[in-house]
DNA sequence: CTAGGGTTAG
């Protein structure tokens, strides 16, 4: 059949280059019903060989010889659109006197399902004001070009006339489709009130309802939702359940998820990708990873989105390194990453920092043209960020087309860390021209700028107008950044008054008071707060170090041996400073003093040349950061052997090339010692190093360090 | 001849 009709085309075709006066004079003869029999036919064949090409043949033969008529024509525009070429069905569509309702909607939704939303809600405008009813067909699928371009009034609009019409609600369609382009606006009333009145609900329109409330934040009313559709005797399907174990997910309730689990395997969609998908992602939200790769494996053929559920799933339960293989894995396997699988990548190597597969993700990111997408390059500029290099992070974010308030975030955060604060500030000023708003997480991020760099003013200005403002909820990180902004700069009483004015002031809060009250030396405000933490969090370790640490730099070491002897009791094991440098891929690890490492000896002889020259430039040992009642040669010995001196004395053995910066991390804070010593370090080897601790990094340049020394 | 809902992200 097939065959014939592909000759008959070819036999048009050569009609039309050898013998048009021939087919002419035989075609005048016929009658028209004739004609058009004939010419269904042809175009009947284009539908069978999806050739726009074809089209264009016929549709030359039908004007030339007149026959171009409203039933026809719209079979031509028809075979167009499944040719694939809108465009082309738009010029014949534009050419037609009379146009019939099925064809506007034609052509409204294939605009509409070919993310070209503008020129379908042009063309249903236009089609109201020729004077064309739109009909169940044009709203149910007007309405999600509204919600895609976010124009909410002109959906509204469009929802008014549907009603005036009286399709709002005794079509299904129709109503499920207002139902997800209210609850997309995140306007759930709304879509509530519609699904309410529909008349005949189906499984499409509760779904639409579920999902609506699952992505607004409201599980619980999902859950709720998704009860009732059950009660009613509506079966869920493969799309509901994909849904509700999401919701389940969100809400972190694995009892529901396995019973939801139950019912997709008793239901008999358990094979369905979107259901498989799902329990993946539910269970690794539950902290279940190890199950979420068991359904992996059961996938016969992971698609992207299969890939990136797992990807997402391993990061979020801290299995950044698996995470990472099975990208690579994924990328092997010639499945191509989107911009959701690059950022999820992405946030792996940023936990990380590693900042070289890093860089190889960002060239993946280039490579499929999604530097401007803004979940990609939030990613990035917070991979940059938390490696060290702000500048990348800058030159990210400036070629980004539409920053939002999270590429935003993650740039001021960028700076926060590395303690550019003057440069966060003038980014957090410069939202309200760009018309964002700032929330939660930007006060947080300018605040720890503020904190970073000692700008203890600008601050406590930024905050004051936020709690005036009573916009933003002001969370307990909030307060604790606050307290350690005052606290360190020596404001302690304001920043006793600030913790006494959260609801319940937490752990986290006194113990940010107690580092202060270490560090100005005060002593009885320090036990006040140790006594709260241990009300809090009885036996906690880091609270006996912090007072440990304030005893013995007022050098009270009958207080210091006390306490020690409390801990020793109460088995307590003080979390051990560690250092860490990438090299070449490989992590080597070092302790205070160890001599581990299979280059241990050539370490430390450049150890020992490095601090023999730095003395020579004026390194004078720091005792007061040993926390041990040694005598002052011994003591210094000690501090020698800092796990952060060690770190980067192999870096300096292994790299000789002056240009790399050398780049190590620390679990702990930097002790003051070492930050001293690394500044005259860079001098004497002319290198920039990079320190990240537990809190901030440290660019250390030319004996200087970015931090300005106050961290 | 034309129609509605789902699974991956900071």
């Amino acid at each position: 059949m097939t065959v014939r009709r592909r000759s008959q085309l070819n036999h048009l075709k050569y009609l039309t280059s050898t013998a048009q006066s021939c087919f002419d004079a035989s075609f005048k003869n016929t009658r028209l019903t004739e004609a058009s029999q004939f010419y269904s036919s042809l175009v009947q064949q284009c539908l069978h060989t999806r050739s726009l090409l074809d089209v264009g043949i016929v549709q030359t033969h039908m004007i030339k010889f007149g026959y171009i008529h409203l039933h026809i024509g719209n079979k031509l525009i028809d075979a167009s659109l499944k040719c694939g070429s809108i465009s082309y069905a738009r010029k014949l569509f534009d050419e037609l006197p009379n146009r019939h309702i099925v064809m506007w909607n034609s052509m409204i939704s294939s605009y509409i399902s070919h993310k070209k939303s503008k020129e379908g809600i042009g063309l249903y405008e236009r089609m109201v004001l020729d004077g064309v009813y739109p009909d169940e067909y044009t709203f149910s699928c007007v309405f999600k070009a509204f919600s895609n371009l976010g124009l909410i009034n002109e959906g509204r609009r469009a929802h008014g006339l549907s009603v005036v019409l009286g399709l709002e609600v005794s079509n299904v369609f129709v109503g499920s489709a207002l139902v997800d382009m209210y609850a997309k606006f995140g306007r759930m009333k709304d879509a509530r009130l519609v699904s309410n009145r529909v008349v005949d609900k189906d499984v499409v329109l509760f779904t639409a309802l579920i999902v609506g409330y699952s992505q607004q934040g409201d599980n619980g009313e999902a859950l709720e939702v998704f009860g009732s559709m059950i009660n009613q005797g509506i079966k869920a399907n493969a799309y509901t359940f994909a849904s509700i174990l999401i919701t389940c997910g969100n809400l972190e309730d694995l009892t529901n998820g396995k019973l939801v689990h139950g019912l997709v395997i008793k239901s008999g969609y358990e094979p369905a990708v979107a259901s498989q998908t799902s329990l993946l992602t539910m269970y690794a939200r539950c902290g279940l990873i190890d199950d979420s790769l068991r359904i992996f494996k059961r996938f016969p053929n992971p698609n992207h989105v299969t890939w990136t559920s797992l990807i997402v799933g391993l990061v979020r339960n801290g299995r950044e390194e698996l995470a990472l293989k099975k990208f690579r894995k994924m990328i092997c396997k010639s499945i191509v990453p989107n911009s959701f699988t690059l950022s999820s990548a992405l946030q792996a190597c940023s936990n990380l920092a590693m900042i070289d597969e890093g860089r190889q993700i960002h060239a993946m990111v280039t490579k499929f043209g999604l530097d401007r997408d803004v979940y990609a390059g939030a990613a990035l500029v917070n991979l940059y960020g938390k490696c060290g290099s702000t500048e990348m992070a800058r030159s990210v974010f400036d070629a980004l087309i539409d920053i939002d308030v999270v590429s935003m975030n993650s740039m001021i955060y960028s700076y926060a860390q590395n303690g550019f604060g003057h440069e966060a500030l003038e980014l957090f000023n410069s939202m309200k021209e760009l018309g964002l708003e700032p929330n939660e997480v930007t006060i947080l991020s300018v605040l720890l700028a503020c904190n970073n760099s000692g700008l203890v003013h600008e601050g406590c200005q930024i905050f004051a107008t936020i709690t005036n403002n009573q916009t933003i909820e002001l969370t307990r990180d909030h307060y604790a950044c606050m307290v350690d902004l005052l606290g360190r700069s020596g404001r302690l009483e304001e920043a006793e008054a600030l913790v006494k004015q959260v609801r319940n002031p937490d752990v986290v809060l006194w113990r940010t008071l107690l580092s202060a009250c270490k560090l100005h030396g005060e002593v009885e405000m320090a036990e006040r707060a140790v006594n709260k933490v241990l009300e809090l969090a009885p036996g906690d370790e880091g609270s006996h170090i912090l007072l440990t640490n304030v005893y013995a730099s007022t050098g009270n070491w009958s207080q210091v041996i006390g306490i020690k002897s409390t801990m020793r009791d109460l088995k307590f094991k003080k979390n051990p400073a560690m250092s860490w440098v990438d090299v070449d891929r490989e992590v080597h690890t070092f302790m205070a003093g160890d001599l581990s490492h299979r280059r241990s000896r050539e370490i430390n002889e450049t150890l020992e040349k490095l601090i023999e020259k730095v003395k020579l430039l004026g390194y004078v040992p720091d005792t007061r950061f040993v926390l041990q009642d040694l005598d002052e040669e011994l003591k210094k010995r000690s501090l020698y052997y800092h796990s952060e001196k060690l770190a980067i004395s192999f870096a300096l053995l292994v790299s000789s090339n002056k240009n790399t910066i050398i780049r190590i991390f620390k679990n702990l804070r930097v002790c003051g010692d070492c930050h001293s010593w690394i500044k005259f370090v860079t001098k004497v080897s002319s290198r920039e190093i990079i320190a990240r601790d537990a809190k901030r990094f440290h660019h250390f340049k030319d004996g200087l360090c970015s931090c300005g020394d106050y961290w």
